[in-house]
RNA sequence: GGUCGCGUAGCUCAGCUGGAUAGAGCAUCUGCCUUCUAAGCAGACGGUCACAGGUUCGAAUCCUGUCGCGAUCACCA
């Protein structure tokens, strides 16, 4: 029970005793500087329920709370705001209590408890991975270890867009003008071998437009018959009729992209527990859509495509299957998620971490689930995110104004080592260990930029601002776990000992506060998909931390109990600083 | 045009489920490394919270409207 719940109960109870009265909830906030106090009851919501003048309320309230709780020493009040002054025994028993668990804020699941499916990353395969997957790779995969520490099971998992004209474009071009390159002859990541036939159908595809207008035709019309578009769409109607030699290119290219993106996963640090590919699952909707047909749910069209009428919710209509009876990305969409509750029971509810770009499409897509009658669509979540843009505008892969993925990563390592290499002091270092060292500050750094924005705010990226190394900064904060490390390097006594009687500097109390906050700090990122709240706690932390670090002696202080007290108050900060990162997907190093 | 989102210091962002004098970082300026790692600390400077109304004891926060930016409204995904 932390010092809230604690206050909670007492005011209530105070209200019952003194005015007879029942107060709902306690509004408290954290007390401001300018006055004495820890934590701040706000009174004026309390008039509501007992009309009185809100200073003298505080002041009842206050006097009840001094002869009643331990842990309030003493109060003042100020209009209507009822400042506390908490003991420091009480932060000291907190203190001691939390260095028990090693995994203090954090929650396991318990058996029986529903999963959390969230899905993330999703890319095609017919070009590499550029800074908005970043984005992406990083929200879902954080979002997804914040859920799991507020005590949910949680599955990961994504699917593949591994079919479609946009590959067959990629192939086609490949065949025409590739040689027979590969991989191993280019010595090229095969995601990046894939994505340069994909500008490459591009540029043949424009200038056959190009052509086909000086011949005399519309724009319109030289956009619908450019020979090669109509070659790939070819293509992509053999590789739905499952033309051997078509379906072997197709998965030989897409072999390729997987092996090159499963570098980047590895170096980028995220995982998946389940993977769907769109080629096994784009038909999976269409039993479903029959389904609905016959419940009413869906009506047919004279021409034979099926829609689902939305205009009650205010909405429009939507197509859930074409004419021609194939799938739309929405059919897929349907079957896809019937299959992963198929797959596994125990999923009570999904997150889907895509651009918000697609916030109609998800918005339909729940509603269909709804209408359909599946109890688990009320707990699906689009985690709908702000776009990367560049200060000229949207990335293109297809115009080459991208940031690269990988290119994006190594700069950032690169960055890391060379201010590594200024500051020194890392010689005498293995390359191994320096490479490593190098690697989580890096990524730190670009890691924290990208997830401390709130997830729903668009970033603008200029590669010419470089990702920050000081300030409200990864590297900050790791720099500050790697002082405490270095405290305990040079901690040779035991300091063990339970420490609950000494005075309190006000550093320390302040730490100790922040500290307190972790576990209801995990469980609102979780509750609102939010590893900015994660982020800005991490740097609050450390920030409070180093203000510490250079006012007071750790290791110098001459008090026993005092010295054992910092330094384990050091090391559980440390060890938070870790497991908040651990959140964010973010290393921390030893040294730095 | 309809719908949705965003607009806070020169820049990047917190704060937004209403509470005290709106906070950080960067940049600029002043101090601080013989003491636990200066990727640091202490301080200064910097604001009509887009604008206009409304609700409230109290509004950056809630409601309405206006302006600006973005997204979306395909038998594309």
């Amino acid at each position: 029970m932390n010092i809230q719940d604690v206050l909670t109960k007492k005011v209530k109870e105070a209200f019952e005793t003194l005015y007879n009265a029942t107060l709902n909830t306690v509004e408290f906030q954290a007390t401001r500087k300018d006055f004495e106090g820890d934590i701040t009851v706000v009174v004026f919501p309390m008039l509501r329920v007992k009309k009185m003048n809100p200073a003298q309320l505080g002041q009842e309230l206050g006097q009840y709370l001094v002869e009643n709780v331990a842990a309030v020493n003493r109060f003042n009040v100020v209009k209507g705001f009822l400042n506390l002054v908490i003991d420091d025994s009480y932060y000291l028993n907190f203190f001691a209590e939390a260095n028990k668990n090693d995994a203090f804020g954090h929650e396991t699941s318990k058996a029986g408890d529903k999963a959390v499916m969230v899905e993330y990353s999703s890319p095609n395969t017919n070009k590499p991975l550029h800074l908005g997957h970043i984005r992406n790779n990083l929200l879902g995969y954080s979002v997804a270890e914040i859920i799991k520490a507020s005590g949910k099971k949680v599955y990961k998992t994504q699917i593949i867009n591994d079919r479609g004209i946009h590959i067959c474009k990629s192939m086609l071009a490949w065949q025409r003008f590739g040689n027979g390159e590969t991989p191993q002859s280019t010595g090229l990541k095969g995601d990046k071998l894939v994505g340069n036939y994909y500008v490459a159908f591009d540029k043949a595809y424009k200038a056959e437009i190009a052509q086909l207008i000086a011949e005399g035709k519309t724009e319109d019309d030289a956009k619908k018959e450019a020979p090669i578009l109509l070659e790939a769409q070819e293509m992509l109607r053999k590789w739905e009729a499952g033309d051997e030699e078509i379906v072997a290119l197709w998965k030989q290219m897409n072999q390729w992209v997987y092996d090159g993106f499963a570098e980047t996963y590895t170096n980028l640090g995220v995982d998946f527990d389940a993977l769907y590919y769109e080629s096994d699952t784009y038909l999976l909707g269409k039993d479903f859509v029959k389904e609905g047909l016959v419940s009413g749910v869906f009506y047919m069209k004279d021409d034979g495509s099926v829609w689902c009428d939305l205009t009650e919710e205010g909405l429009d209509e939507k197509i859930v299957l074409r004419s021609d009876g194939t799938a739309v990305y929405m059919t897929q969409d349907i079957g896809t998620a019937i299959q992963r509750v198929k797959d596994y029971p125990d999923i009570g509810g999904m997150i889907y971490t895509v651009g918000n770009e697609q916030d109609y499409h998800f918005k339909v897509l729940f509603l269909i689930l709804k209408k359909l009658g599946f109890e688990w669509s009320k707990n699906l979540h689009h985690l709908s995110y702000g776009m990367v843009d560049l200060p000229s505008g949207k990335m293109k892969s297809r115009e080459g104004t991208v940031v690269d993925a990988d290119d994006l990563m190594q700069e950032m390592v690169d960055t890391a080592k060379q201010i590594a290499n200024e500051k020194g002091k890392l010689d005498g270092y293995s390359e191994e260990e320096k490479n490593s060292i190098h690697n989580k500050i890096g990524l730190g750094a670009l890691k924290y930029q990208m997830l401390k924005v709130d997830p729903k705010k668009r970033i603008l990226f200029d590669p010419e601002d470089s990702i920050d190394f000081n300030g409200d900064s990864g590297p900050f904060i790791q720099m500050m776990y790697v002082r405490t490390r270095a405290i305990l390097r040079k901690a040779n006594f035991d300091y063990s000992e339970v420490i609950t009687n000494i005075e309190l500097h006000e550093k320390e109390k302040e730490l100790l506060k922040v500290l307190e906050n972790y576990p209801t700090v995990i469980q609102t990122a979780a509750s609102n998909q939010s590893p900015a709240l994660i982020a800005n706690y991490a740097f609050d932390l450390s920030k409070e931390f180093s203000s510490y670090y250079q006012m007071v002696s750790i290791l110098g202080e001459t008090d026993k109990a005092k010295k054992v007290f910092r330094v384990q108050l050091s090391k559980k900060i440390g060890d938070t600083i870790k497991l908040a990162f651990g959140l964010l997907g973010i290393q921390v190093p030893e040294r730095m």
